[in-house]
Parts: structure tokens; C-alpha cells; sequence
DNA sequence: TATTGACCTTCCAATAATGGGAAGGTGGAA
DNA sequence: TTCCACCTTCCCATTATTGGAAGGTCAATA
């Protein structure tokens, strides 16, 4: 399989398959004498598997640590729901921040009047 | 005021204050003869107005536009109603992304036994 | 006066993840 | 042979911020 093959049985573009490459995420492409990447099945299995954790919001430093998990057959499940459970932490800590930033700017919106008046409490807000 | 201490009376540290200079959201600062920056009151009160926006979660594009706004004394509010409006639309899309991301990782991690055995539903979402 | 330490300057680089383009080589079909 | 689609590497841009290196300046102290 090419890399153009490739990225459409994984979903993952050409670009970014030499990216993960370059960065040592994915193993390093076998190549023909002629230099182009070639690829197995299984490498398009393992994109796709990277793609869904970063779906789920999993940087890649954490996919190389679940790429570890992954291939080590015999690793605790509880070493995975750890991870899983520490991601979710952070995840919930940044959508609180936007929340938070979501709410204040709504009360400020709600009390400002948005006419052709030039009063305005959300840049009064920024001015404090 | 030395760049320094606009730094401490703003809350921006030098480095970035420079940075801001450099990309043209502050103009640029008068220098002492041996090339030193320098500050006046009023400059800290600026820095704070954009960490302020920086707070609520603005980009310093949108930042660009806000201070636009209010310098313009004579603009109408609904103008930056509707830049916080939108900030907010975006912000709650980014939101329910990272929410969605967040409950199909509870569900992933409510059904993974989480003990030593290496059977885990996490890992194998990841695989199909 | 010489030294020292804190501060200032500019320039370059790194972070995280992805995309875009240029310049040039290759493969296969008409 | 020519042509197009694909491949290669290398460099750059994005967003916001921080870090360091190498070197100049200021003020106080020995």
C-alpha cells in the first residue's frame, strides 16, 4: 500500500501519516527501491486507532503511553482506566475554565444593550 | 517605568510584553537613550485591559477588534455585543466537543473493570 | 575606581498538531 | 514520449507564550 492508500483506508491524511512518522509516534515506513513508503493492513489499523484517541481528546504524548498499554497484552486494565480517568480530569478542568468565561461574558452581554448607544459594561469591564 | 515594572503593576511579564509589541497590539515604546524601553501609567492599565480579555478566553485577533472598540467612544454597544455573542458561540461549540469527549470516555471507563486483569474496554474501543 | 548583580537588549528556538506549498523524482497509461 | 497523478524532502505558517544565549547598562558597594 502507498501512503496515499493508506491515508484513505485510515482516515488519516498523507501529510500527517509523514508527520507521526518524523515524530516517532508511528514506526518508521519500509520502502521501495525507489524510496516510496510502503505499508500493511495492520499499519491502517493503527492509525486508525491513533485517530480515535485523538478524537477522544488524547494528546500524542498520551497516545504513546496508550500505544504502550495497547500492545502490552498483559498490562492491568486498571493501568488504562488510570489514564483514561486522568485525561477525563483534565478535559473537565478546561471545560470548567470555559465555562467559567462562557458565564461572565453572558452577564455581561445580558446587561449591556446592545443599541447604537455607546455605553457599553463589557469593554467598562475590561477597563477596571 | 522600566519594563519591568509595567510588568509587576500589569501583570504581564516583559517578555510578553515585548511579544505584544512585536506583533503590533501595543505600539511601540518610547526608548531611553541607551535603548531601554519606557512606560507611562496608562500603558499598565492597556496591558491590564488585554489580560482581562485574555481571561475571558479572546484571542488577541479578537483582542485587535476590541480595542478598536474602545477607543472608539462613539461606536455603538451592539457592535461589541456582537463580538462577545459570537466569542460565546464559539466557546460553547468548544465546550460540547470536549463535553462529548468527556461522557464517551466515563462510559468507556464505567465499563472497564479497572483491576489487574488486561481485559479493558477502553483499549478496545480504540481498536474496531 | 573596579566589581558585582540586577536589569535591559535582540535573536533564535521550542511548545502541540496540522496544513500548505515548492521543487523535483517516479509510475503507469495513452 | 508525454502526461498526470503520485511520491519525496524541506521549509514555512498557524496560536500564545516561554526559555535561553550573548551581550549592554545601571546603581550600589568594596
Amino acid at each position: 500500500m502507498t501512503i496515499g492508500e493508506l491515508a484513505k483506508t485510515s482516515g488519516v491524511n498523507a501529510k500527517l501519516i509523514r508527520h507521526y512518522e518524523s515524530i516517532g509516534l508511528i514506526p518508521k515506513a519500509a520502502r521501495t527501491e525507489s524510496g516510496y513508503r510502503f505499508y500493511k493492513e495492520s499499519d491502517a489499523q493503527f492509525l486508525r486507532f491513533i485517530k480515535r484517541a485523538r478524537s477522544l481528546g488524547f494528546s500524542i504524548k498520551e497516545i504513546k503511553t496508550l500505544i504502550g498499554l495497547w500492545r502490552n497484552k498483559s498490562r492491568a486494565s486498571k493501568e488504562v482506566k488510570a489514564l483514561a480517568k486522568n485525561h477525563i480530569k483534565e478535559l473537565e478542568k478546561k471545560i470548567k475554565e470555559m465555562q467559567e468565561m462562557v458565564d461572565n461574558l453572558q452577564s455581561l452581554a445580558r446587561s449591556c444593550h446592545g443599541d447604537s448607544r455607546p455605553e457599553c459594561p463589557i469593554i467598562k469591564s475590561l477597563e477596571e
